[in-house]
Parts: structure tokens; sequence; C-alpha cells
DNA sequence: ATAGGGTTAG
């Protein structure tokens, strides 16, 4: 190899812009060192693979070989992967195999499974998991790893799993990599209990384990288990190099009802990104305390940090949840006029719902009919709820009747227009819902409630009767409705309490706590859905009648009853 | 001559 080579090629590890590459490559020209494997194989991998780099140039570098070899196509198929086209790689891959002058390997594979997941192509994640078997890479842990996440990527999770429990060995990235799959598609308690496996064959955890573990517990309300992850994360100094760690933990104490510990977590954070201050908005704002998550925003913006359009949306969830409606418009326009960024059908959604829960109706229906997502089903679903809350059977109709004409309606619309007509004792309107969801088939979604005692996760789905203390539970309830009556419970839909049927899943969750923890102790509940009118009611009698305050989240926020009285003051 | 894992919202 020449001294000129040398020099190229020492050229070409300290680039770090298409100019100077530029220079470099005429440099290599000149010296007839162009078409050099080492010289090709470095301009390319800059080209393709670096921030700074240029896919379109690398493909021209790329057309001039006379005969690429695996690392040049590997450059290639790399980049175009975590390009927005990563469907191209899959071109160039079907081109290489075809091509009889080189072999994929264990790289290629690597790459090229990337690209199936971000080109959600199930069909060729199938075909090269073939490949892969035939060839012998599957023995691979690096290789088989990214297989078990193309086929996550693609909705896949058991042929995910079925990977990784037919991997030969696993270090702890495969492990923490199958976590991350159950965490990114909600399977919460599977991602615990693999975490518990992992640690039983004697892995310990690094900071990866942790945000998968943390982020399970902030679902699933897990606070015990979260407490202990986050002592592990402290005695391990992950906290103190790594910025995920805080994120994680910052959203878990807010998801499990513990704000001031989530405060307490951020205001000690040695550095902060846009995820701490969004969740530490979205903390804030799911307290409804939406003053101080506009003081927060101001803060972050003081800090120097740039809104995103998940800020905005923490923020108008904030002012949504406090009933500050003009504070929640002005931000609104906030957005696009200040920050210029456009903002999407979920904070049109929160304007109307924000605007409709305040009960201005008429002016929540006309920011629906001028907005660009008019014909999202979402929105005019906000605008049923709204109706709901303040039982307008007039609006509710007409909402309806949108969500029908655009084919979008389901279960859920019809059970909260059947609501609306149930609360003004409407029986004729209830039925017609009913039998519209039933000749229908539409599904519901069931609800479900997690409490945790003891560190362990109990989760009750409405009507479920399968719990070995059930009829203890039932007893519970019955008491728990007895004690609420004597302090004025009236529901307004009577009969979901006649033997053990319709009841919701909250109220088993909560009588079970009521049975398993010492007088006095704080009870905490997480559920999926909103909680209902009748069940608000009756939790806050509850907490007044046996001397508990319990912390319910919903899919939208926290109740904390105490006394007799919720925090959201009756406004959700 | 190169490879695999993580956080907020919905």
């Amino acid at each position: 190899m020449c001294r000129v080579e040398d020099a190229v090629l020492s050229l070409l590890q300290g680039c770090n812009s298409m100019q100077r590459l530029h220079k470099i490559h005429a440099h290599a020209v000149i010296h007839g060192l162009d078409l050099r494997p080492a010289v090709t194989a470095k301009l390319l991998s800059f080209c393709a693979t670096s921030s700074a780099g240029d896919l379109s140039y690398a493909l021209v570098l790329f057309s001039r070989l006379p005969i690429p070899a695996t690392p040049h196509w590997n450059s290639l198929i790399r980049g175009f992967a975590v390009s927005p086209s990563p469907s191209f790689s899959i071109s160039l891959y079907n081109s290489m195999f075809c091509s009889a002058d080189c072999r994929p390997d264990a790289a290629t594979f690597s790459f090229l499974l990337k690209a199936c997941g971000r080109a959600a192509t199930a069909e060729k994640s199938r075909e090269v998991h073939g490949t892969i078997f035939r060839s012998g890479f599957a023995s691979n842990l690096i290789v088989s790893t990214n297989l078990s996440r193309a086929y996550s990527d693609n909705g896949f999770v058991k042929d995910a799993r079925k990977v990784f429990d037919e991997m030969p060995e696993r270090d702890i990235v495969a492990w923490n990599s199958i976590i991350a799959c159950y965490c990114r598609v909600g399977m919460h308690e599977e991602a615990i209990k693999v975490y518990r496996k992992m640690s039983a064959v004697g892995f310990g955890l690094d900071e990866f384990t942790v945000v998968g573990l943390l982020s399970s517990c902030a679902h699933l309300g897990a606070l015990e288990l979260g407490v202990w992850v986050h002592k592990l994360a402290v005695k391990n100094g992950f906290l103190k190099k790594n910025v995920f760690v805080g994120n994680a933990l910052v959203d878990m104490y807010a998801k499990c009802g513990n704000l001031q510990q989530a405060r307490q977590v951020f205001d000690q954070m040695p550095k902060r990104d846009i995820f701490t201050w969004n969740s530490m908005l979205f903390g804030l704002s799911m307290y409804g305390c939406g003053q101080e998550a506009i003081t927060l925003f101001d803060q972050m913006l003081m800090a120097g940090i740039q809104p995103n359009d998940v800020s905005f949306l923490g923020l108008l969830m904030g002012c949504n949840h406090q009933g500050l409606a003009d504070e929640g418009v002005k931000h609104f326009h906030l957005m696009s006029s200040k920050f210029a960024i456009q903002p999407d059908a979920k904070h049109y959604c929160c304007v109307v719902d924000m605007l409709g829960r305040a009960g201005r109706l008429e002016e929540a229906i006309k920011f629906v009919k001028t907005s660009p997502f008019l014909f999202d089903s979402v929105l005019w679903r906000a605008m049923l709820s709204a109706c709901k809350i303040h039982k307008n059977v007039e609006f509710g109709e007409l909402v309806m009747e949108n969500l029908i004409k655009m084919s979008a309606y389901n279960a859920g619309d019809c059970c909260l227009l059947a609501g609306i007509y149930a609360s003004i004792g409407d029986s004729n309107g209830v039925s017609k819902m009913r039998k519209m969801v039933k000749e229908q088939g539409m599904k519901t979604t069931p609800g479900w409630s997690c409490i945790e005692l003891n560190g362990e996760v109990r989760k009750f789905v409405v009507d479920d009767n399968s719990h070995p203390e059930i009829e203890e539970i039932h007893d519970k309830i019955k008491e728990m409705i007895r004690r609420a009556t004597s302090l004025g419970f009236a529901p307004e839909i009577e009969e979901w309490m006649e033997n053990g049927v319709g009841i919701h899943s909250e109220m088993l969750a909560i009588a079970f706590g009521l049975m398993r923890t010492p007088e006095g102790m704080r009870l905490r509940i997480t559920k999926n859905l909103r909680i209902c009118k009748d069940c608000h009611l009756l939790t806050k009698l509850v907490s007044h009648a046996f001397g508990r305050e319990i912390v319910v989240r919903d899919r939208m926020r926290f109740h904390q009853f105490e006394s007799g009285s919720c925090s959201c003051k009756d406004y959700w």
C-alpha cells in the first residue's frame, strides 16, 4: 500500500462533511486511488451512513464500482434502512442476492432486518428468516436479535418471542430487546414477567432494562416495583449518566400517583431534554394542575428548550383538566403563530374537549366544522362525550348522525349516546342503542382496573367472576353501596348493581383493596377507560365512609378522592 | 470490514 493511499484513508477517517469528502475524493482521483477497495469502502460508508453524508451521492459512487463487494452493499443497505425509504434497502439486497460476485454476511442481515421492520413488510421478514436459517446465521446473536425486532416492528409479537426463545444463547441486549418489544405493544405484565425470568437466570440490569421496566410500571401503576427499580438505578449510578433513566422515572412517578416524587426527580436531574420537560408537563396536566403546567412551559422556554407537538398536547390537556378554556385556546393559536408547529388531530381534539366540557357546545361544534380534521371521527367522538356531560340529546343525536354518515361509529359511541338517553330517562333511546350494538356485532373495549398489593399487580375486568375471592368482593361492594346510600348515593343508572352484573372493574379493585389493606391505607387504582359518573360518586362517598384516600388514574387523568370529594372538583 | 436494546403523546 502506498503512502498516498494511507494519507487518503486517514483523511477519510476524520472527514465530517460532504464538502470535505469531495475534496478528498478529488485528491484520490488525481492519484489514481479512487477505485482502491479500501478507499471506495470508506467513501461509501461515510456518504451512506454518516448523519452528514448524502445517500444519493453514495449511489453515484456505488454505480462507478466495477464489482461491488459485500461491505459496499452493506453500507448502502445500512444507510437506506434508516432513511425515509427503507424499502430501497430491500431492493438493494435483492440485487445483491442475485449478484454472482459476493454473498450477504451477518452485517447484511442485520441492516436488512432493520429495513424490514421500518418498511413494515412481514412477508419479507419471514422470507429473510428462512434465508438466515438456511445460511446458518440464525446462531448469530446479533442477527437473531435483529430478526426478533423485525417481527416485533411488524406487529408479530409471538414470532418475535419465538425467535428469542430459540436463540442458542442470550445476552443482556437480547433480553432488553424482547422486554422493549412487550413495552411497545402495551403487554406490560409480560414485560415484567420476562424481567423476572431474566433475573432468575442470573442477569442483572442496565440502563435499557431499567427504562423498559419503568415504562411498564408507569402503564400498570406499579409504584412499589417502580420504587425498587429507582433504588437500583441510583445504586448503579444510571441516573447520573443517562437522561433516559431520569425521564422514565419522572413519568413513572407521575403515572403512579406520586407527583411530588416526580417533581423531585425532575428537579434533581443533572441534564434535561425535551422528554424530561414533556413528561413533567403531562404529569402536572394529569393531576389537573393546568396553571402549574403553564408555568413549567414558560420555564422550559427560558431553559432554551424548543417545545414540540407533544409539549403542546400536555399543556392543552392541563388547561382542559383545570377548565382553563381561554388559556388553552390562546396557546392552541400560539402553536402555529409563534412556534411554527402545525396542530394535529389530537390538539384539535383537546380543544373540542376543552370547549365542550366547559359547556361551550355551539362553539365546539363550530370549531370542529371549521377544522382541517372535519372528517376525523375522533373530533366528533370528543364532541359526543361533551354532549354526554351536559346531557344534550339534540347535539348528541346530531353528532351520532355525522358519525354514521362517515361510517365511523363504534360501540363506544353507541354507549355514549345510550348514556345521554339514560341520563334524561329515555329508556327507548337506551334500548335503541343497545340493539344497534348487538345487531351489528360491534365490540366494546373491555374495561379493566389494576391494584398493586405487596408489589404484585392484580387486574380486574368488568363482570369477571373468576377470582377466587369473588364472593367476598361482592359482599364488600354491597357494604360500600349500603354505606354510600346512607350518605345520599343515588346512581344515574341503577341496574348495574343487581347480582354483581355490570359492576365496573374499579369497584372490584377498590373492594379488593379495602379487604386486603390495613385500615386507613391509601388505595391506588389504575384503569384503562374513563371513570363513569356513578363510580365517581360512589368512590367519593366510599372515601368518606371508609376513611380512605383513594387515587384512581383513568385514561385521561388522576382523581384523588378524600373525605367525600375529588381533586378534579367533579370536572372531568 | 461494517452489526443488536431504551423514555413522553395516541
